[in-house]
DNA sequence: AGTATAGATGATTTAAACTCATCTAGAGGT
DNA sequence: ACCTCTAGATGAGTTTAAATCATCTATACT
C-alpha cells in the first residue's frame, strides 16, 4: 500500500490548477500521466480525490485536505531544495572594500573563466554577513582567528606610482598614505618596524590616515604620494605596472585575511573558491 | 537540474539514521540504492551533503539544513496521507446506542463480509463526533435535517416479547415502555396519534418511560412488558422471532435518521457504508 | 593481522513512469 | 439540434529511471 511521491506531485499540481491539462504543463508531461497517476492514488488509497463532471474535475473534501498538506509539504521541500541550488551553482563571498576592489573583483572573470559551472558574486559591507552561504573573508588579527581560518598572514610594504622616480628617503619630504582602521580593536599597520627595518626615522615623512587601504592606493595612483599597504592588494597593480616598489623591505604585521569557519564550507563551489583564493593568496 | 523526490526521500531518511543502512531497511531498499540517490542528488546539486570518513557518515552543514526542511515536508505529506488512508480503509461510524446496538453492530459482521477491502468501527457517543472522517448517524427531527441527509423516516409500534399471547387491549392492565429523549428538542414519540389510529384510549396503559429506546425493547424481551419504538430498530428482532406485534397498525413520527452533509462523504467506504445503510433501512 | 561491516562504483535487470492511439462526455458555437 | 472542439479516461506499448547484483575499498573491532 504504497504511494508514489511522483503521484503525489502530479495530484498537487493538478488540485492546486484544478486542471489535468495544466498540471501536465507545469511538470512537463502530459496530461495522459497526470490521469493515470490520480487515479492510481485514489485506487491506492481507496479515496475520491476529485469529482468529475464530465470534461471538469474539482476537488472532494478528502482531496482538498490531502492537497493542502501536499502543497505545504513540497513547497517546504522546494524551498530548501532552491536554496542549495543557489549555494551550489554560485559563490557568494563578502569582504572589505579593499579586498574586493583590488583582488576579488578583478580576479572575477578568471574564476569563473576557470569553473563555467560555477558564477561568483561579490559583496562588500556587513549588511549580509552570515547568511549560511555567503563566505565572508574578514580581515583581522592573526592572534584572535583560528589558525585553520587562515587564508594569508598580511606583509607591508611602501609603494609609488609606476614609473615616478624613486624617492630620496633622509631628504626629500615625503607625503606616505597609510590607513587607521575604522575598527579601533585591529592592530595598527606596522609603520613602525618598517621604518626601523629599512633604517629610516621617518622624520620627513608626512603621514596622510585613510580609512581603507585602497583609498591611499588610488592617491598613490594618483602620484599624490606614496602608500603604506598590505602587499596582497598591489600584487595586481605591480604585475600591471601600475604601482611599483623601491628598494624597501617589506614587513610582516599582526593582520591576516581568514574565513570564519572555513571548514565548514561544504559546497563544491566554495570549495573551488577557497582553494582558488588560497593559490592566489600564495602566488 | 531536476532532482527526483525519491532521492531526496532516500537522502531524507540516511539524514535522519545517520546510516545508508538503516535508510535501507526503513525504505525497503538496497544501501546501494540509497548511496546511489545521495550521490545522484549531491552532483545535481552541487553540494556535498554528507562528510564521508571511511565507512562512517555525517551531514554537512548543508545537508543539515536540507535534511530539516525536507524532513518536516515529508512528514506533513505522511501524516496527511496516513489520514487519507485510514479514512479509505475504514468506515467509523457514530450513532445513538438505539441504532448501534439494535442495527449496526448486528449487521457489522455482514457489511464486511460483503466489503472485504474495508472495515467498519462502530462507536456511541457524543466524544469523537466530526473528525471528518467519522460518519455520524444522527437521530432527530425531520423537520430541521436537510431532505437530502435523511436515511429513514421513523414509524413507531407496539411490540412484546415472541411467544406471549396478544394483550386484550381494552381489558387487561399493560406496562408499556416508550422513550422520553434525553434532548428534550425532540419531538416525542407519537404515542397519542398511535392510540387514536388503532382505537385505543390508553386508561389501562401503565407508562414507563426510558431514556433509550433499546432499553424498553430489553424490558419487552424479559417479558416485563410491551414497548413502544420505532419500527427500524425491531425489524430484526422480528426476523429473529424474538419479538413479535400484534394486529396494531404503526404510526408515522416527526424522527427520522440523518447523516448530517451526507453528500460530503467522498471515500469509496463511505459511499458503499452509505447505500448499504439505506438499503437496511428500505427493506 | 584478520575479519566483518558500511559504503562506493559500474554493469545489468526490473519496474515504474510516460506516451501514443483511441475513446467518451460535456461545452461552445452556428 | 447538430457539429466541433477540448479535457479527460483507458489500455497497450515504450522508455527511462530506479533498484539490484557483483565487486571493491576503507575502517572499526576482535
Amino acid at each position: 500500500m504504497q504511494v508514489s511521491l511522483q503521484a503525489l506531485k502530479a495530484f498537487e499540481s493538478a488540485a492546486r490548477q484544478g486542471s489535468f491539462k495544466l498540471a501536465a504543463e507545469e511538470l512537463s508531461l502530459t496530461p495522459t500521466a497526470i490521469s493515470h497517476h490520480v487515479s492510481n492514488l485514489e485506487s491506492r488509497l481507496n479515496v475520491n480525490l476529485f469529482h468529475r463532471h464530465g470534461r471538469r474535475i474539482s476537488l472532494t473534501g478528502t482531496g482538498k485536505r490531502l492537497a493542502e498538506a501536499t502543497s505545504d509539504g513540497f513547497r517546504k521541500i522546494d524551498s530548501a531544495l532552491e536554496e542549495v541550488m543557489k549555494a551550489g551553482s554560485a559563490v557568494r563571498v563578502t569582504t572589505t572594500s579593499s579586498l574586493a576592489a583590488m583582488v576579488l573583483i578583478p580576479a572575477q572573470h578568471e574564476f569563473e573563466q576557470a569553473n563555467p559551472d560555477f558564477s561568483m558574486e561579490v559583496s562588500t559591507g556587513e549588511s549580509v554577513d552570515s547568511q549560511s552561504h555567503i563566505i565572508p573573508i574578514r580581515f583581522g588579527d592573526a592572534s584572535v582567528a583560528e589558525d585553520s581560518d587562515i587564508i594569508s598572514y598580511e606583509s607591508f610594504n611602501v609603494f609609488g606610482a609606476y614609473g615616478m622616480k624613486p624617492p630620496s628617503w633622509s631628504n626629500d619630504s615625503i607625503t606616505l598614505f597609510t590607513t587607521e582602521w575604522k575598527n579601533r580593536l585591529l592592530p595598527d599597520p606596522p609603520l613602525a618596524a618598517w621604518l626601523e627595518k629599512n633604517g629610516l626615522d621617518g622624520s620627513n615623512i608626512k603621514l596622510k590616515k585613510l580609512d581603507q587601504e585602497f583609498l591611499g592606493i588610488q592617491q598613490a595612483m594618483a602620484q599624490n604620494g606614496l602608500v603604506f599597504c598590505s602587499t596582497t592588494l598591489t600584487k595586481r597593480l605591480l604585475e600591471a605596472n601600475l604601482l611599483q616598489q623601491f628598494e624597501t623591505e617589506p614587513v610582516k604585521s599582526d593582520l591576516c585575511y581568514y574565513v570564519p569557519n572555513k571548514d565548514s564550507y561544504e559546497t563544491r563551489s566554495a570549495a573551488r573558491f577557497l582553494n582558488w583564493i588560497e593559490d592566489i593568496f600564495k602566488q
